[in-house]
DNA sequence: CGGGTTTTGAACCGATCGTTACAGGAAAGG
DNA sequence: CCTTTCCTGTAACGATCGGTTCAAAACCCG
C-alpha cells in the first residue's frame, strides 16, 4: 500500500532522548536532532509533529523507564532502610556506569526542571515531571511510613517528608555527579543520607 | 572630556542576573536583556562584550554574593550540627521569601550546571561553579572535621563525604523547591538532612 | 508490472539569534 | 563655544532557529 519508514521509533526516541539530556532542551537543535537520528527534517516532524511534541515524548519514555526500574529496587526484599540505600545506591552505580560509557551524567527530569521551571511556554513538561515525582513520593511515603510502623525508620521526621528528603538527596547526587565529584563522595553522600533514615 | 553612562553598572547585573537565573542561559535572547535591563543593544555589548561574559560576570557576582551569605551564616556561634542546621534552614527561609515576591526559585549555580553540563562550548561556565563548589567544599569539611574531633559530628562517614553530602541536599533543596515542594516539606528535608550529621 | 499511498530529501519560509556599524547626541576640557 | 571623547539609539549584518512545501523515490497490493 504505502512506502514503509526506514528507521526503528524506539531508537530515534533513545537517540533524541539522549541529546535532550546531555544539552537540554531549548540548546537542542532541529538540525543536530536529524543529525543524532539520522533521519530527515521531514521524517522527523511527519512523526513527532513538532520539537516540543518530541521531547515531550522522550520526557515520558525516561520517566516511565525509570520509575519503573526505581518500583523494582523498592520491591526488593530487605528493610526499609536497605531499600532506599540500595535505590541510592543505584543511582550512583548508574553514573558510575555512564561517565565510563560517555552517556550523559544527571537526570533529564532534574536538568529539565531546573531548566524550564521559569518557562512559562513550557509549563507542560514541568507537569510532566511533577506528575512522575508525585507518584514516586507516594511509593517512598508508603515504604517509609511502613518503616516506621515496624520501628526500622525514624518517626522523628513524617514519612512524606522523609520520602520528600530521599527525592531530594537523588537530585543532590544527580546535581553532584554532573558537578564532577568523585564516586567516593557519591558513595559517601549515599551513607550519610541513609543515616538520616535510622532511628 | 567624555559622555557619563546613563545606568548602573551593578543594578544592570542584577537585573541580567535575575534573567539568566529564570530563563537560564540558552534561553535567554540579548533582546530580553536589553529589555530587562533597560539598556539598548550597543550599550549592553560595549560594555560587557557578549551575552557569555555578561553571563559570566553575573555568574561570578552570584557565586561571590553566595558564598560570602553562606560563610557568615557557617561562623555563627554554636555546635557544627546547628551551623549546618543553620545553613540549610537559610536555604529554606530564601526560597519562602522568593516565591512571596516573585523572585526565581532555585539556585543559578545549580541551574547552570545541570543546563551547561554537556555543553562543551561553555565550560568555562563549569569551571566558576567548580571553583566555587571547592571552596565551597573546603570551609564545610573544616567545619565538619571540627564537629568529629569534638564528637559532635558522626564519624561514620569521613568529613570529605560529610561536606559533599551537605551540598548535595543544598542541591537537592533548590531543585525540590524548583518542582513545588511546599514550604513543609522543604522544612522536613532540613530536619532529616541534619540528622545524619549527629553521632 | 503498474497504480496508489506514504516516506524521504532538499530547498525554502519568516522569524529570531548574537553581534556589529554607524550616525548623532551629550558632557568635560580648553 | 568648540573640540574631543565617549555613550546611545537605530538599523542592519550573516547565521541559525523551528517549521513547511513539494516533487521524486520507494514500497505494497492487485
Amino acid at each position: 500500500m504505502a512506502r514503509p519508514r526506514t528507521f526503528d521509533r524506539e531508537q530515534v526516541l533513545t537517540a533524541a532522548t539522549d541529546l535532550f539530556w546531555r544539552r537540554g532542551f531549548h540548546a537542542t537543535s532541529a538540525e543536530e536532532l536529524c543529525q543524532a537520528t539520522g533521519l530527515g527534517r521531514s521524517s522527523l516532524y511527519n512523526t513527532f509533529g513538532s520539537k516540543g511534541a518530541l521531547f515531550a515524548e522522550c520526557l515520558g519514555r525516561y520517566l516511565d523507564t525509570t520509575a519503573q526500574a526505581t518500583a523494582e529496587v523498592i520491591a526488593k526484599s530487605g528493610d526499609a532502610v536497605a531499600r532506599i540505600e540500595a535505590y541510592l545506591t543505584k543511582v550512583v552505580l548508574e553514573e558510575a556506569e555512564r561517565s565510563s560509557t560517555g552517556a550523559p551524567s544527571g537526570c533529564l527530569a532534574v536538568n529539565s526542571v531546573a531548566e524550564l521551571a521559569g518557562d512559562t511556554e513550557n509549563a507542560e513538561f514541568l507537569e510532566q515531571v511533577a506528575r512522575d515525582t508525585d507518584a514516586r513520593l507516594r511509593l517512598l511515603t508508603d515504604l517509609l511510613r511502613a518503616g516506621q510502623a515496624s520501628g526500622e525508620v525514624t518517626a522523628e521526621v513524617p514519612a512524606e517528608g522523609l520520602a520528600a528528603y530521599v527525592n531530594a538527596s537523588v537530585a543532590g547526587l544527580r546535581i553532584s555527579a554532573q558537578g564532577g565529584a568523585p564516586l567516593a563522595r557519591l558513595a559517601d553522600i549515599v551513607q550519610a543520607a541513609t543515616r538520616a533514615l535510622r532511628p
